[in-house]
DNA sequence: TTGGGCTTTGTTTTT
DNA sequence: CAAAGCCCAA
């Protein structure tokens, strides 16, 4: 098989590349996938390079599932030498090794985003501080945001912010820090965080990382964070063989830390680099292509790509107005409809896409009421369900016995009469005690003042643990998870709960035993602790796409990488895209040009952009001028399409002409939500409505903010 | 100790 | 508006 047969020049050119570092700058929809894979290919196939000394890095599960089939389907079993996974599971894999030289035991327990939050609002009340003043939420972000920067709580200057956010954050870092390790837990961050700290203290192991990795690849370099790009400097510092890939026009993930500096400078970091873009494009029509560009061409950091097709110019962006959200979500579902009956068109080639989760559910009440069977992506992730997570830590418990945070987790699910008394005991033992919880438990029942009660229901639960511990080590995962279910009473519990709610968390549950057999037969070992691995780092939507005609709805964010022939963009107004807390500062609003132009790039032929003028959200009715996004669009790219007078009853009124509509707008008339034009205040929408015929006022909220009520006879006023 | 009612708080969430 | 967290009464 001929490696190079579908490859244009630039890709070719960037699959040829050997020694040295490499950009490859990959517009949307470039190939950039199929770029990887191959460069994998030819280096193990044409170059003689050991597929074991070849590491690629991804962000998802899902792109290291696919990149890890497709080197398999050019290099058979060959291909599975390659390490290929996402960041965390690598650095997983490292520690599960090494980790001992950093004082923690390598049967740390990994600690989710929620578990983290726990820790953290602990740390707050052990440290007394005020929960209003400083919210655990905002510290959490605080304390990611250093933690991907690569700090520790001793290199940040606490003295000098110490009443500050960023101050108090400091202190509660470096108590987090203490927990983590008291728990034998790492958190998300700190995966990431302990590697780059292992590398740095111990030159050793990096030596070995080093002589064992000859040749890095890494997917989506615009969204690594300082953490990471240390680490990829460290790892590839003595032969510069690190090859990334990536998108700057595509970096939506600052506020997790990504740096899109890292990208924009890697020529200045990597002086020998190498730069190759990919402008060709695979996907989308010429006009989608040129309207989406025209969104980011505005933006200053950015390297400047020019995207281009072979595809024809095809339609034009539909861009339709709605007097509100369910106009809007009206339009979106009959135009489905259409395409679905008329146009060949299949549910699961369409996909509604929206800045807020909140928005999808007038798109989801106007679906159901169709009949149109969609699915929403992402959301809760299977394993942060409580009834798993609850599951799960009982395991966690009988893995790693310092795991606290998992055993007061469980304590009282289902509940045994252990409550916060006996949460206090255990707490107050714990900062007297050094090991994990056998030792605790032991040190507690011989001790005096526990009431009797008490005592006995400890003994019963250190005994459940016990028995745990004894299934965990003897049992296969799905069995182990079985015999918790059993022992603990999870599934009498759960029964007991009744409703169809109960009913739900208990085929979760099964579910879950159910993913561990898959789980079996995937592993060779299937041993429960990689099971709980694999949880811990499982994201939302690890199903595969499904192929049931449904119609696609998600946010912008989770819409990256994936392709659609007919994609809708809605809400798209000020204060929601671009989102208010976005609004005031440039480089937050380049990022959402950017969420614009990733989101745009997903349509392969059509597109459509929609706004409301009146949308009720959070209980609220908020009146926003269309997005500053759509001023970036020229025009000639734009079919628009105004919905405000063509299916609303007609009011009484002056009907002044506009020319420029097209035939939909017959009957002209102010109703709440109609966008006008005055010659002194400029645009506004239609906010009330009073009376009727020759003495109909309006109420206009005007964009610059100015509310006035005008005599519709009089008012120079023109419908937009 | 527990579950129910009350207040709070809402951007995006690859791992 | 609705889900989630928090506090208090039984």
């Amino acid at each position: 098989m001929d490696l190079f047969e579908h490859l244009n020049p630039s890709q070719r050119k960037a699959v040829e590349h050997v020694e040295g570092p490499l950009l490859i700058l990959a517009g949307a929809g470039s190939g950039k996938t199929r770029v990887i894979t191959c460069r994998i290919a030819y280096l193990i196939r044409h170059v003689g390079v050991d597929p074991q000394s070849i590491l690629a890095l991804t962000f998802t599960n899902k792109a290291a599932g696919e990149m890890k089939e497709r080197v398999k389907a050019l290099l058979g079993s060959l291909g599975d030498k390659v390490w290929i996974s996402t960041f965390h599971s690598a650095c997983v894999r490292i520690l599960r090794r090494e980790i001992d030289k950093l004082g923690y035991s390598r049967d740390f327990a990994i600690y989710d985003a929620d578990d983290q939050l726990s820790l953290i609002k602990e740390c707050l009340v052990q440290l007394d501080l005020n929960a209003e003043l400083y919210p655990a939420a905002s510290i959490a972000e605080k304390i990611r945001s250093f933690k991907n920067q690569g700090r520790d709580p001793s290199s940040l200057p606490e003295e000098v912010l110490l009443f500050s956010l960023d101050g108090k954050a400091v202190q509660v870092y470096a108590l987090l820090q203490k927990k983590l390790k008291a728990n034998n837990a790492l958190d998300f961050d700190d995966l990431l965080l302990l590697t780059l700290r292992l590398f740095e203290g111990c030159p050793e192991v990096l030596a070995r990382y080093q002589e064992r990795f000859r040749y890095l690849l890494v997917d989506e370099y615009q969204d690594t964070n300082p953490t990471q790009y240390r680490l990829l400097k460290l790892l590839t510092q003595t032969r510069q063989n690190l090859c990334v890939v990536g998108d700057d026009d595509q970096s939506i993930y600052k506020w997790r830390g990504a740096d899109i500096r890292n990208i924009l400078d890697f020529e200045r970091d990597f002086p020998a680099a190498r730069v190759i873009k990919l402008e060709e494009n695979y996907r989308s029509t010429q006009t989608i292509l040129e309207a989406a560009g025209a969104v980011v061409a505005v933006n200053r950091e950015r390297k400047g790509k020019q995207l281009w097709t072979r595809r024809g110019p095809g339609s034009k962006v539909t861009y339709f107005q709605a007097a509100d959200e369910l106009e809007e979500a009206e339009y979106v579902c009959r135009t489905i409809a259409q395409l679905l009956a008329q146009g060949g068109y299949s549910g699961q080639e369409i996909a509604v896409l929206y800045r807020t989760n909140a928005q999808s559910r007038s798109i989801e009440e106007a679906l159901q009421k169709a009949r149109i069977p969609y699915r929403v992506v992402g959301g809760l992730r299977f394993y942060d369900r409580k009834e798993i997570k609850d599951v799960l830590a009982y395991l966690r418990v009988a893995i790693n016995p310092c795991d606290f945070l998992s055993l007061k987790r469980i304590l009282s699910v289902p509940p045994r009469g252990l409550g916060k008394a006996a949460l206090d005991r255990i707490t107050q033992q714990a900062q007297a005690s050094t090991g994990g919880w056998p030792e605790l438990f032991q040190e507690l029942l011989e001790g005096e003042g526990l009431p009797g009660a008490m005592r006995e229901r400890l003994r019963a639960f250190r005994q459940l643990l016990e028995e745990l511990v004894r299934s965990a080590q003897s049992l296969s995962a799905s069995r182990a998870i079985e015999e918790t279910i059993r022992a603990t009473g999870y599934d009498r519990y759960l029964a007991k709960e009744g409703g169809p709610e109960g009913e739900s968390r208990r085929q979760n549950v099964q579910e879950l035993v159910t993913a561990a057999r898959q789980f079996e037969l995937e592993a060779p070992e299937g041993l429960l602790k990689d099971f709980l691995d694999g949880a811990a780092l499982a994201s939302s939507e690890d199903v595969k796409d499904d192929p049931t005609g449904r119609v696609n709805l998600m946010t912008l964010h989770s819409s990256k990488g994936l392709e659609f022939r007919v994609v809708f963009i809605g809400g798209m107004e000020n204060q929601l895209f671009p989102h208010a807390r976005s609004m005031e500062s440039p480089p937050l609003l380049e990022e959402e040009r950017r969420l614009c132009y990733v989101g745009m790039t997903r349509a392969k032929e059509l597109l459509f952009l929609t706004n409301a003028a009146k949308r009720r959200l959070y209980g609220t009715e908020m009146y926003n001028p269309p997005s500053l996004f759509l001023k970036s669009i020229p025009d000639h790219y734009l079919q628009r399409i105004d919905g405000l007078t063509a299916q609303r009853p007609a009011l009484a009124g002056p009907t002044p002409s506009r020319p420029d509509l097209p035939a939909n707008s017959g009957a002209k008339a102010f109703c709440r939500g109609t966008r006008v034009h005055h010659p002194k205040w400029g645009t506004g929408v239609v906010v009330e409505v009073e009376g009727e015929g020759s003495s109909l006022k309006v109420t206009v909220a005007f964009q610059q903010g100015e509310k006035k009520k005008l005599a519709a006879k009089f008012a120079p006023l023109r419908l937009i």
